[in-house]
This record gives C-alpha cells, sequence and structure tokens, in this order.
DNA sequence: CTAAAAGTATACTGACCGGTGAGGTTACTT
DNA sequence: AAGTAACCTCACCGGTCAGTATACTTTTAG
C-alpha cells in the first residue's frame, strides 16, 4: 500500500542531498535548479529525469527531513521508561535540543517552506501540516498519558515552546533559548500535572 | 540627525502599503515589481523613483512594520501602571494577542524576511535584528524592574512564548495558541519571581 | 505664473528561471 | 545480440525578473 524505502539511484540520491542542503540554507526559491545540479554533480536533466520537477524535489525533500525528524524523537523518548510519561513530555524538548543543535540551526524547515510557499494548494502543505500535526498527536497521547488535567492546553503550550525554541534558537539574539525553553517547560509541565512530584 | 518621518509622495505611499500587503502575504521574493505597481496604480518607473530598488523597499516595508509593532506594543503597557512591572510584563502577551489577531496572522513578518533572504549582509537584516532586540531589550528592563531571580533567563523564556505564540497561531493546527501561550507565560513569569503573590 | 517635481505610458535590456529535446556512453540483464 | 536504466553533453524554449530609457502630462509650491 505505501512506498516503503523508495530506493534511489546514486545520482538521485545525491541530488536529494544537495537539494535539501541548499534548500534548507539558502530558501527553496532563492535556489535554482542549475544549483543543485552544479553542487550535486550532475545535469538539470538528470534532476528532472528523477524527479519530474521543482515542486516534487521540494516535497521529496521535506518528506525525508520529516522521516528523520521523527526517527530522532522516538529514539530519545524510547529511552524513557513507559512507566513516566511526565519524563517522556520533557524529553521531547530534549530530542529538540539535539536535532536543533545539529541538525536545524536555520529555523524549521516546514515552517520556513510554508512562508515561503504562498499557494495553499501546494503538494508540500500535506508534508509541512502532517509534520506538525505528528508532534501534536505525540505530545497529546503523554499528556493523556501523564494525566494532565488539561492535556489539550498543555499540548498547546508545549507546542509552542517547541516552536519558540527553534525560532529563537535560528537568529541566535538570545543567550540560551534551548536551555530557557525547557526550564519553561518544566515548569509548565509541573503546573499541568495534579501530582506534583514529578520531577 | 535621524529621518523624522520621511514625509512620502501619495503614489511613494500607496507604494509602500501595496508592497507591505504583497510581501506579507506572499512572500518578498514571490512578488515582483510589476505586481506591486499594479496593485498600487502607479507605474514601475515610480517606484524606482521613489525607493531606487526593491531592497530598498524591502528594508522600508518592515521598517514601517516594526515602528507600528512597538507602538502598539507601547500603547498596551502605557495602560499599566508602573508600579508592577510583573503586569507589564504579562501585558507584554496582550499586546502580542492583538497584534497577531488583526496584523499578523501569516507569522513574524520579520522571521519570515530572515528566512527568504539568504544573503546575511542584506540591508534588511539590520531591520529584522533591531526588532528583535528591541523586544529582548524591553522585556528585559521589566524582568529587572519585577525583581526576576534571573531576569536573563526569564527574558528568554518569555521571547520563545512571544515567537513560538506567533508560530503556532499563523499554521492554525491548534486549538488556541495564544490562549496557551499566555497562561505559559503566567505560569513562567509566576516561578521567576521571588514573591508569589504576584497575579 | 512658472518651473521643478511627480506622475503617466510603453517599450526595452540582460540575466536568470524552470523545464525540454536530441543524441551519445556505460553497464548490467535477458 | 538486444534491451534497458542511468547517466552524460549541450543547445534551446518561453517566461519572468529587476531595472532602465524615452517622451509626454499633471501636480504643486515659491
Amino acid at each position: 500500500m505505501s512506498e516503503p524505502q523508495e530506493q534511489l539511484t546514486p545520482a538521485a540520491e545525491r541530488i536529494l542531498e544537495a537539494a535539501s542542503d541548499l534548500f534548507y540554507w539558502h530558501g527553496i526559491r532563492a535556489v535554482g535548479m542549475e544549483a543543485i545540479a552544479k553542487a550535486a554533480g550532475v545535469t538539470k536533466k538528470t534532476i528532472f529525469d528523477r524527479f519530474g520537477s521543482k515542486d516534487t524535489l521540494i516535497v521529496e525533500y521535506l518528506r525525508r527531513r520529516d522521516r528523520r525528524w521523527r526517527r530522532r524523537m522516538l529514539e530519545v523518548l524510547d529511552q524513557v521508561s513507559e512507566e513516566h510519561p511526565e519524563h517522556k513530555l520533557l524529553a521531547t524538548f530534549d530530542a529538540l535540543s539535539a536535532w536543533v543543535r545539529d541538525e536545524n540551526p536555520r529555523g524549521c524547515a516546514f515552517i520556513n517552506a510554508y512562508s515561503e510557499i504562498g499557494d495553499r494548494e501546494h503538494p508540500a502543505m500535506d508534508v509541512i501540516t502532517g509534520q506538525k500535526q505528528w508532534l501534536i498527536g505525540l505530545l497529546r497521547e503523554l499528556a493523556d498519558a501523564a494525566g494532565a488535567r488539561d492535556p489539550e492546553a498543555l499540548t498547546s503550550k508545549l507546542m509552542v515552546l517547541h516552536e519558540g525554541i527553534t525560532v529563537m534558537n535560528s537568529i541566535q539574539l538570545s543567550a540560551d533559548p534551548i536551555g530557557a525553553g525547557r526550564d519553561a517547560a518544566v515548569t509548565v509541565i509541573r503546573a499541568e500535572l495534579p501530582d506534583a512530584s514529578a520531577f
């Protein structure tokens, strides 16, 4: 039913890798196909033979990034005991810290793409909202499991913190947005749990 | 010394107004000069006669928006007594709520521009960082005045919330990011003040 | 009243954009 | 031996972009 792991040809792999790098660092519209071809050591023809259009290449870029982000997040959460969902809730911020530090210094690729793509009918829109919805769903489940007083409100608050951390980290104007955001998350989670003993 | 209120010609006024609208809603790179001319009921020549280049027009767009944002923020803060800096701290979120609701539904214009402009030498960069620095400075002063235990940390936390609210509001995937963010701010501010009686 | 400033209309330049067409080479299957 | 997928070269297309040129008209302020 679903595409399992679309094996890419060597050239296609290089193309997607180069495009991802350029798109993320310079913006989607700022990067031309010629530049991608050059960076990938490939001709423009090959790009269009493999991906068909710039729009599909954009979609693949976001899809792959989303996959990597989810994997990283789940890896971190797996190291936290199932018996402490409130610790998992906080651990999402540890995953975010690592992600933002290593691979996300220029802000959220999905939010950036969202603001760059004017057209709400663009095929990338589903990937973008999908990425956010996934995290919302994840936080919501953990908030429920942790027995939060108002799981939906807690989810919204933590989402605000997640996105705020990503943005503030990217502009590098605040001392330690990652640490500050995580500290705020601790305070917020603790305030939302009836059992004050957490952490 | 400084340009006080650069009186614009009627056409220039319409140009800047039209450009601001288009830039904000469709993105800077997505909007061409021809489209701006059409929307302003003006010829392209007039645009270049008045503004010289697209880059300067972008800078003016951001400058004007920054001015309006600061004015709105200060108006709200002025209605809060000087004797309660912690209430002013919270009031920045009321100002943000109104701003985000009426004039900022597509995310922060400055962050959007930041992600769209690849070139870190672009003249708009100063306006962008200036806008953020201003809010950081404002929050920092209020945090000091409120006697926060760690004013710098509190500033960072509140900045994270400000930016997170703006982003989450723009993607419209979370129930009430404005309310949730404000609630989180209350919790965070209270936790940072030695005097627990606040609010 | 008059001259400068501000505006109109239209046509243009040169660079770049996403995307295509025609054809050739290599390497692995069948 | 034939077929095929995955590349390559390179010239080319229509379209759009920021910005300019020329020439004429309107607004405005001393």
